[in-house]
DNA sequence: GACGCGTGGAA
DNA sequence: TTTCCAAGCGT
């Protein structure tokens, strides 16, 4: 096995897109947003928000001392918008536990609100440059093909991190690059529906391609039906309490025209749990109160 | 390990 | 049209 780094990084050096998070000194405070809403979010419609966002809070110190609300209402329609509630939670920690200094160390980040096994090693990585293994979804898939000649990866797993570790370069700077070329080509190159293997600098090598691409099974989750459901009702709550904010809404005046009154009311409710939603009387609104 | 969690673009 | 997919995380 000939290895995948010197290939990816011959690739990369042509092929990259030009990102925001990828300027130079772009900060580890943007790196750990921008992550944060790349966090099943697709980078075209991140990229807009994320300058918006850097705008209006440029530390985390600044996102700390705004409302949790405020964060839920400019994350607008980015989706998932616990990750904005999580987003906040973690500037709080920052500010708290870290002099307001995004942390380095994997453990430390792993410890903030939101921050999993791919975001922790992802800021690491990329906003300081240190040498871990970054494994997301498109890097599982390329490892998956690449190497294990299968034609999608299974479910997330720490073995996968091992995988990845095989891969790297002792060189520190070096192995930046491989995940961060791993990724990119799973993303542009080697995707989940009709792979470009003609423009791929791992197509001789590649376990998949030369096994004549076999179907295998597919493990993955089938994502649940969306028109219709909790989820859904939950995000038009939720839009509607944004294009209000700050303002409160009178509970009856929340979406009166869904059709399932009492899936409306579960909606509500588990927002409420979530912490995504305040009730007041007979008023529903964003979370206000000042984080401390 | 499996599930719940938004939103919109592309095939 | 419907289905699939998108830099995951917490429970």
């Amino acid at each position: 096995m000939p290895g995948l780094a010197a290939p990816l990084i011959a690739w990369y050096r042509d092929a990259a897109r030009d990102l925001p998070w990828r300027r130079e000194g772009f900060g580890a405070w943007g790196t750990l947003v921008s992550e944060f809403m790349l966090q099943q979010t697709p980078v075209n419609r991140v990229v807009p928000h994320l300058e918006a966002w850097l705008t209006r809070w440029p530390t985390p110190a600044d996102l700390a001392a705004s409302p949790p609300g405020d964060a839920v209402t400019q994350w607008a329609n980015l989706g998932y918008p616990r990750r904005a509630l999580w987003l906040h939670r973690a500037a709080v920690e920052i500010r708290d536990r870290h002099d307001g200094v995004v942390p380095r160390d994997v453990d430390a980040l792993l410890a903030l609100t939101g921050i999993g096994d791919y975001t922790a090693r992802a800021v690491a990585v990329f906003a300081y440059g240190d040498r871990h293994p970054v494994v997301d979804t498109n890097t599982r898939r390329v490892l998956a093909r690449a190497i294990g000649g299968r034609a999608q990866p299974g479910p997330p797993h720490r073995r996968d991190l091992e995988a990845m570790e095989a891969e790297l370069p002792a060189d520190i700077a070096e192995a930046a690059i491989v995940n961060a070329a791993a990724m990119e080509l799973g993303a542009i190159v080697c995707t989940a529906r009709a792979p470009k293997c003609e423009a791929c600098p791992l197509a001789a090598q590649c376990a998949w391609r030369v096994a004549g691409y076999p179907a295998s099974e597919d493990r993955r989750r089938k994502q649940a039906t969306y028109e219709g459901s909790d989820r859904q009702t939950r995000g038009a709550v939720l839009k509607t309490l944004r294009e209000a904010a700050p303002a409160a809404v009178p509970v009856f005046a929340v979406i009166p025209e869904w059709p399932d009154a009492a899936q409306r009311d579960r909606a509500i409710d588990s927002l409420i749990a979530d912490g995504l939603v305040e009730a007041d009387d007979d008023h529903l609104r964003l979370p206000g109160h000042p984080s401390s």
